[in-house]
RNA sequence: GGAGGGGUUCCCGAGCGGUCAAAGGGGGCAGACUGUAAAUCUGUUGGCUCAGCCUUCGAAGGUUCGAAUCCUUCCCCCUCCA
């Protein structure tokens, strides 16, 4: 069993920020398992490594025997968290909810635990509250201090339209916690508003406040922009094996240290001795392919992680073929086909446009040789392989 | 309710009767290079039956030989006043 020192510096690595510290210690001192409550968004049920900071650290609360409330915004979802967009959402039916959860539940317990772990839909209680129980819960806020919320700021001072519909999103996610009694609440660093709002609540409706602990958002691919499905900049935990890799090998040689601190179970003197060996001179790409590797093996296995590696070697050191890739039938109706056409209909270019125009940039290969011939046509009954880029790949058969 | 400003191609943002498929930047894609799908450099970036044609500039109408650019109505956003 760790000793309480031991419990706080797992609960705070890799953290951002935890509030109150005092607070904590008091609950963990008690030994009771600590009702650890963590929030998402029910339409997004494809989790990439972003996500996955957090869950981590659930799933590291668990490992300390505490339980984790994994709630699903479905009530919430309704309103959107606050991003700009001023439109409601359609609610979700109550069969798009259940299939969404379940996916996420196939998804999350490749890292949580799931005899510790209780899923909710905050649509449970918030269906029930009335329009007047909202009108008093409205009324424990002021616009002053909804506008103290970073986004909402911002975008006011930058002349952006703000909803008033969204000001009920941290006052729905704050009173979540107090129809769940959490102890403690994670969430990302953007999410702090809304954490410090279920303190708030919980002091209102005369509970003891919910620690808080923010997690650092993952920078997406881009470096740039917080990790997201939307912006396409994500490594999805059920992407392709190869995928996964290829895409953590893209992260820049700046951008990798970041991931390695945020996602890698290394030890910290492990992580210490990675950046040493580059600081002496040591390519970091072999760093990189280790870290990625340790990715790929946590969510396809040892096996898939050695079969990306090779794959990506022999592409891109040897520039050879994958493995596998993907086969496609394009019906040509008797006609021999020009190559711009079969790329588009196999999916490997999204217009004939697009086709042409790498030709002409020597980004299309046939059976490994260069197209440079823009009319080029093939005949039904031909297979070939054709390459866009170093990436896509399909086997294509004119029928 | 009143006054003013604004809605442009994936995003930001120029254009303000023809030379506009629309500057510039970002992002994306491709090529070169490479120890990596790093970095850097170059090209490219609406669609099609592709040296030609078709559709785009909030929406719908109109003026004109010709409109993203002018007019009308409508929708949406922001600011100030009430």
């Amino acid at each position: 069993m760790a000793t309480l020192e031991e419990k706080l510096q797992i609960i705070r690595r890799g953290s951002d920020e935890l509030l109150v510290e005092a607070e904590l210690t008091e609950r963990l001192r008690s030994g009771e398992p600590l009702r650890v409550k963590a929030g998402f968004d029910p339409t997004a049920p494809d989790l990439h490594l972003g996500h996955t900071v957090l869950i981590n650290k659930l799933r590291q609360l668990q490992e300390l025997g505490n339980h984790v409330l994994f709630l699903i915004g479905d009530f919430t979802g309704m309103i959107g968290d606050p991003t700009g967009k001023n439109a409601t959402r359609p609610p979700l039916t109550r069969e798009e909810v259940a299939l969404n959860a379940r996916s996420y539940t196939d998804q999350v317990f490749k890292i949580l635990d799931r005899d510790r772990t209780e899923v909710v839909f905050n649509s449970t209680w918030m269906d029930r509250l009335g329009a007047a129980d909202m009108v008093k819960l409205a009324a424990t806020h002021t616009v002053a201090r909804m506008l103290e919320r970073d986004d909402f700021s911002k975008r006011y001072t930058n002349n952006q339209p703000i909803a008033i519909h969204e000001f009920l999103y941290p006052l729905v996610q704050g009173y979540d916690s107090v129809a769940l009694r959490a102890d403690m609440e994670l969430g990302g660093t953007d999410q702090k508003f809304n954490l410090l709002m279920g303190r708030e609540l919980q002091k209102h409706y005369g509970q003891k406040p919910q620690v808080i602990l923010t997690m650092p958002l993952l920078e997406g691919l881009d470096g740039v922009n917080k990790m997201s499905k939307s912006l396409g900049n994500y490594v999805g935990i059920n992407e392709d094996p190869n995928e996964i890799f290829g895409k953590l090998m893209s992260v820049s040689d700046q951008l990798m240290w970041r991931y390695i601190d945020l996602l890698s179970f290394a030890s910290l003197a492990t992580i210490r001795g990675w950046k040493q060996q580059v600081a002496e001179g040591g390519n970091p790409r072999d760093i990189k392919v280790a870290f990625a590797q340790e990715i790929v093996e946590r969510f396809h296995g040892r096996d898939a992680a050695q079969a990306a590696l090779a794959d990506f070697e022999a592409r891109f050191r040897q520039g050879g073929t994958p493995a596998n890739m993907p086969e496609v039938n394009v019906p040509a109706a008797g006609v021999a086909l020009i190559i711009p056409h079969v790329l588009k209909q196999a999916g490997l270019v999204a217009s004939t446009s697009e086709g042409l125009r790498l030709i002409a940039q020597g980004g299309v290969k046939l059976n490994g040789e260069k197209v440079s011939d823009k009319s080029l046509k093939l005949a039904p009954g031909e297979q070939v392989v054709l390459q866009v880029g170093k990436r896509k790949f399909a086997r294509v058969t004119i029928t």
